[in-house]
DNA sequence: CAACGACGCTCGAAA
DNA sequence: AGCGTCGTTG
């Protein structure tokens, strides 16, 4: 960079924001309001650092998802003039996951592992955990892996080992779970594994008590800078004290920048601790403290709204939310009959925006705003919901009226059974010692190794303290093994050892790049076999897809590869490395570039998947749509135990967690805002009355434009349904705007169907009345005979009686 | 040993 | 409705 060429970096920033820049030394906290130019302030930052004399490699940027890494590095180069700079070497911007991943490999021995070791998803912890309770001759249903795991992963992310946390285990519960998570950290460590919530926790401890480790991780970063630190975990806290430190001698303390804002703490059920960052100046004295609170992001009706919510929290630090700009439209709010409705009402919105629906007329535009009314591209827009399982009907109504669409969903891919497959065979190649991928590929595809003589030796294994492949490899010496099973075992051990060169890596016969070792393994594991002749016998129109998608496979290796770069490793500590080399001895490459793919593979985000340039609509949970920001939004099932979700609402401390997700929401919108409500939704089948969120009644009716829509079928008044007792979503329900046709419904009092009456379901066809629950949610049991299951729950409202 | 169907349970957000 | 487990049959 030229000499005054970093005083560029100031340009058109505000005050605060100018200030936030150029506050380089010393602990700083930035509170920034959504909306504020955080990652502006951030990035620019970064490169004023660089730009004032700090050496790149002594700065450590810390996010929570790859997107955002991406794109904070991809600024930062660009600032400091082009991706081809060189004044960013060693700049270190990552995920604490990837960090501590990193880290854990170079430093491997401090943390009680080795450097091969494997990182288990979530479905993988899963299946360990499962074996583990059975192991310990524990009830699965007593004790279901999920909610086992899930204290497991709770007592990680408060830094507890399973000692600790068995010190505090008092009930009969609480010292069998205890029980299982010490042999759940056994049989990870065995399989040479790690969980992700082990990422953090080992390498926070390894920071804790190796002294060379931590000290080594001080000296070179000397700046560290960590966004999104409302949502950092005890873990988390502990690695950025540990790498922060005191600060050089003589200096005020360490260099450490976080950036966050306590109403966008949504994590708390992942561990997140809020105080973290409203402790922070408790904990680095002499913090200096500034606030972003001008939004350069929404119309001041939507941040209004968002205002307006957010002030409902009780356990709140009062921070200003504001901007200079006038006029914009009110925001949209509709009731609407139930989720197909909404999903018509929502596609309908959607289309208005595209095709330029002028500002409300109500709301005069300042001509010097640059609010434009013309039409908004589909990548502009966004559908947040609060669970996964709003997205199904959505879909549907986005493919009949084919408009582009992708779902955030970062692992859909890596989550495919064909994927999964061919993943296990790499991470077997990678890691022999993985049980979990072992049992997971030993029989797929079927090669005449079932479950008894897998279990026959498993069981032996685990007398010998063996892995499972070892004792595969020595099946011929376990008693009762069908000579059948032990010639499989032979044959399917010779396969493994021809792609791992006899688990050196070094044969003649071993794949030269990663692409070549996917290919081959698809191929010759038979993988590629069983579901091409699957597809061929069933015509399945899956399995052709199967087929595709491990071909996507070996493409997205053979991309990994050509950007794989192993000197760009943020855990290299260029001349510590060099000394360290001839200890740890050579690592073949494609072994390195395998673990680094796994790696990448297992540590994707859902919010990873964002991509505007994909030109579609994207959908996506509130949770994932943090630090993003779309032109329109749609927000739907705004109902009571939606959002909030039913489980939060018996704690203060969950509702107000619910609340700053629903206010993520509204403030990801820059122009455009609608917020649906279902008077009625099926949740598992059923369809079940609803109320609105009391989130809806918190906003400020004078900012939006509501309308109930719910009843605007002229067949149903007087029926059944017309007991109006909806809660109130608005004092002046506004006349329907273009509504969707609605599908036919018919519906009666219960006395309309007594018991052994013969009604017709639309769906279902004709059937009988077994029994009737009058009330509020009047349900009927009726039985048919055309249908499979026989008797189905219905609501009176799709019966016709006959 | 594999494939299929019936039954029963669950039903939150994620790296 | 969707999934995993269990029991039956080929």
């Amino acid at each position: 960079m030229e000499a005054d060429g970093f005083q560029g970096l100031l340009d058109g920033l505000t005050e605060p924001q100018a200030r936030a820049v150029q506050h380089t030394e010393g602990a700083l906290l930035i509170v920034a309001a959504a909306g504020s130019g955080k990652t502006r302030v951030i990035t620019r930052r970064i490169a004023y650092l660089i730009g004032t004399g700090a050496p790149p490699w002594s700065i450590l940027a810390l996010t929570f998802t790859n997107k955002a890494a991406g794109e904070m590095r991809e600024r930062v180069l660009h600032l400091l003039g082009g991706a081809e700079s060189r004044q960013a070497r060693g700049l270190t911007v990552t995920t604490f996951h990837s960090l501590c991943a990193r880290l854990l490999r170079r430093h491997a021995e401090a943390a009680g592992l080795k450097p091969d070791f494997t990182i288990y998803d979530t479905s993988d912890q899963s299946a360990l955990c499962k074996k583990v309770i059975e192991s310990l001759q524990l009830s699965t249903s007593n004790f279901p892996p999920r909610s086992v795991l899930s204290a497991i992963s709770n007592a990680k992310n408060q830094l507890l080992t399973a000692e600790q946390f068995a010190g505090r285990a008092m009930d009969f519960s609480a010292r069998n779970i205890a029980k299982v998570y010490s042999a759940y950290s056994k049989a990870l460590r065995a399989a040479n594994a790690v969980d992700f919530d082990d990422l953090l926790l080992l390498t926070a401890n390894a920071l804790r008590e190796n002294e060379p480790f931590r000290s080594e991780c001080q000296e070179r970063w000397q700046y560290l800078l960590i966004d999104e630190y409302q949502d950092t975990n005890s873990a988390q806290f502990q690695i950025a004290s540990q790498i922060a430190g005191k600060g050089a001698p003589g200096s005020q303390g360490p260099n450490i920048c976080v950036v966050g804002d306590p109403d966008q703490s949504i994590y708390g059920w992942r561990g997140a601790d809020i105080s973290n960052i409203l402790d922070f100046e408790e904990h680095y004295k002499g913090a200096s403290v500034i606030l972003l609170g001008e939004n350069f992001r929404s119309t001041a009706p939507i941040l209004a709204v968002a205002d307006t919510l957010i002030k409902n929290n009780k356990k709140r630090k009062a921070k200003p939310l504001f901007t200079s700009r006038t006029g914009g439209d009110k925001v949209d709010a509709i009731l609407c009959r139930d989720e197909r409705h909404e999903s018509e009402l929502v596609v309908t919105w959607l289309k208005h925006l595209h095709e330029g629906d002028p500002l409300d007329p109500e709301a005069p535009l300042n001509p010097d705003d640059s609010l434009a009314p013309a039409s908004i591209a589909w990548r502009e827009m966004a559908i947040f919901y609060r669970t996964n399982s709003l997205s199904r009907v959505m879909e549907d109504a986005l493919r009949a009226h084919a408009i582009p669409y992708t779902i955030a969903r970062g692992t859909a891919f890596y989550d495919r059974e064909e994927i999964k497959n061919a993943l296990g065979y790499l991470r077997m190649v990678a890691n022999p010692a993985d049980d979990v991928s072992l049992s997971r590929i030993v029989n797929t595809p079927a090669r005449g190794i079932g479950d008894t003589s897998l279990t026959r030796v498993e069981n032996w294994a685990t007398v010998n303290g063996l892995t499972l492949l070892a004792g595969l490899k020595r099946a011929g010496e376990i008693q009762d093994l069908s000579s059948r099973a032990t010639n499989a075992i032979a044959k399917f051990v010779e396969q493994l050892d021809g792609w791992t060169g006899g688990g050196s890596f070094m044969g003649a016969e071993v794949p030269s790049t990663l692409a070549e070792l996917v290919e081959r393994i698809i191929r010759e594991s038979g993988l590629e076999a069983m579901y091409k002749s699957q597809a061929k016998a069933s015509k399945n129109e899956s399995d052709e897809e199967r087929l595709d998608n491990l071909a996507e496979m070996v493409s997205s290796a053979r991309e990994f590869e050509l950007e794989y770069d192993p000197d760009n490793d943020p855990a290299a500590f260029p001349g510590i490395d060099e000394a360290r080399s001839g200890q740890l001895g050579a690592i073949p490459p494609l072994l390195g570039m395998l673990r680094a793919y796994l790696e990448s593979v297992t540590l994707v985000a859902d919010a990873d998947a964002v991509d505007p340039s994909q030109g579609s609509v994207t959908l996506m949970t509130l949770h994932a749509a943090k630090g993003l920001e779309f032109k329109g939004v749609a927000m739907i099932g705004l109902e009571e135990g939606m959002l909030p979700h039913s489980r939060a609402r018996e704690s203060d401390k969950e509702l107000e967690e619910e609340r700053r997700l629903c206010f993520v929401g509204i403030t990801r919108a820059m122009q455009r805002l609608l917020l649906t409500a279902a008077k009625y939704r099926s949740m598992r089948g059923i369809p079940e009355r609803t109320v609105p969120s009391r989130f809806l009644a918190e906003l400020p009716a004078e900012h939006m434009r509501i309308s109930d829509q719910s009843d605007a079928y002229a067949d149903l008044k007087g029926t059944a349904w017309d007991d109006d007792e909806d809660a109130d979503l608005a004092d002046s329900p506004a006349p329907a705007p273009a509504a969707a046709p609605p599908p036919p419904r018919i519906a009666g009092p219960a006395s309309q169907f007594p018991v052994g009456s013969r009604v017709r379901h639309p769906q279902f066809g004709i059937g009988e009345i077994k029994s009737v629950t009058p009330g509020l949610n009047a349900r009927a049991e009726v039985w048919f005979k055309d249908v499979g299951k026989k008797t189905l729950i219905l609501e009176y409202a799709r019966l016709t009686r006959i």
